[in-house]
DNA sequence: CGAGGAATTGAGTAGGTTCAAGGCCGGTGG
DNA sequence: CCACCGGCCTTGAACCTACTCAATTCCTCG
């Protein structure tokens, strides 16, 4: 639908506001930021592992994936980059990439350079506090990943991935349904959830004939989400998408309205 | 030996000083941070999965670790807290916990206060720089767990995370040696590792007739260090343990700078 | 000294891998 | 426009790593 291709409001905009609301201001400030977007071919390279860790970027649409490759050619993908996702945040932190990040298909990255970041975290702590959100809930979907590798089943792992994928899509408003685009081989899943591409199409197989999935042509359904949640195990509370607590909500309210009207202040100074 | 039970410096300073060189400053505030410990006896929950996020905390001396439980009764460790590790950093972000941490021996943990955090944060942006790493560090340890459960055998996983608690052991001055007290059980590794017991035990057994490791009494040594890197796919590089980049470190001396002098004009203003 | 969990070992099983081969689909070049 | 090619998808069969079940011994703690 036409809507896919221009959505009402920006990916990253639909999934800040749901940590806190966001003042008509903020909203503008993080649509400015994905002005400058650069457009990536599908299959290449953001960064590679080994590099000097580059700005922090915001995924505006197409997807991504973090990975490993290990010396005896294995990889492992780590997590996925959906819209709405700002990925090597604080990378700058380390000296060099422990990991690589590609593009899965055709795929728009803003940069934002690491000024941005910090003018942002001072002048709109409100933003900031949702980007840093934002960063600790990509490590909650690791941990669940951790725990779906550790104590699940091949199923499992399956149907917990696609569950986890559709909720994600659906929660920056790329989906509303229970259906979604997925660019993802055989092959990419396997090396995502420590199976084989083999095994991976035997699961798949199951899915469809017990009425659970449809997925052709990059095309992934899910026809009954509530046996699906059951076989992965899945509860979209442990991916956080939902919001702060009040407290939280009014502490940062109260830091966002101080520094207004500091920046009013200063405004006036000027003229 | 006497050294253990009274270090020269404390894990957190030992640590954090990896990251950038701390002033005396600098470490003496964090000294005062470890000041409020609390004693925890051996297996008790710090926090536990559902409730309220609690302020961060320093894990002073001891051990402690996070995990999960699953409906089925299952357990999967996800990472193990050693001493100078800050925890819950950022948990307030979240409305409930995830996830439950627990002692594994008597520990000893020191509150420290959101407002504390913050302040920080401001005062000492050295600090706050480091605490950031130290958090991004434990993401880091997490992406190797994933790495491990998904494409590393068995043997590999167990050779793996001794050599990471050794290394991060190492790395905060409780080890100086390729020993150190492991108070884990094989059900506990199990866990860990998405493995059962009985696999962990012949694993073990294997290490201890290849002369890799001894481990008895809750000691373990790593007799063939190289050995037994190259079984686990080890690179310490991965763990992030060492420094910032001199640029980044040259950013926070500065900031560090600027924000000394703003206290002791503050300091004269009072007089 | 008793009890309960941890460690250890053996035997049988199973979930997932490996190897292999054929069909399908999309992209590329003639 | 079509033929070709490479990677993905699919399926079968044999195999193996790690699990399950079970019994014994060892430690540690009360």
């Amino acid at each position: 639908v036409a809507s896919a291709s221009r959505p009402a409001v920006s990916a990253l905009v639909a999934k800040l506001s749901h940590f806190a609301p966001l003042a008509d201001d903020d909203a503008r400030v993080l649509e400015g930021l994905c002005n400058q977007a650069q457009r990536l071919e599908a299959d290449v390279d953001v960064v590679a592992e080994g590099e000097v860790p580059p700005s922090p970027f915001v995924l505006i649409d197409g997807m991504a994936y973090r990975y490993r490759l290990l010396p005896d050619g294995k990889r492992q993908i780590l997590t996925f980059l959906l819209p709405g996702d700002v990925f090597e945040l604080h990378a700058f932190l380390f000296t060099a990439m422990d990991y690589s990040v590609g593009t899965l298909v055709p795929t728009r990255i803003a940069p934002i350079s690491r000024d941005i970041v910090t003018t942002l975290f001072v002048e709109h702590p409100r933003i900031g506090a949702a980007l840093w959100w934002s960063a600790v809930q990509q490590e909650a979907i690791q941990r669940e990943r951790i725990v779906a590798l550790g104590r699940r089943t091949a199923a499992g792992r399956v149907a917990y991935l696609l569950s986890e994928l559709v909720s994600r899509m659906r929660a920056v408003g790329v989906s509303h349904d229970h259906a979604i685009g997925l660019p993802l081989t055989q092959p990419e899943l396997a090396d995502t959830l420590g199976l084989t591409a083999v095994h991976i199409n035997r699961v798949l197989k199951k899915f469809r004939s017990d009425g659970l999935i449809t997925l052709e042509r990059r095309r992934l359904v899910l026809q009954d989400v509530t046996r699906l949640h059951e076989v992965a195990g899945f509860d979209e509370g442990y991916l956080h998408l939902g919001g702060a607590s009040a407290e939280v909500v009014l502490y940062y309210d109260r830091l966002e309205s101080e520094r207004a009207e500091g920046r009013a202040a200063r405004d006036r100074g000027l003229h």
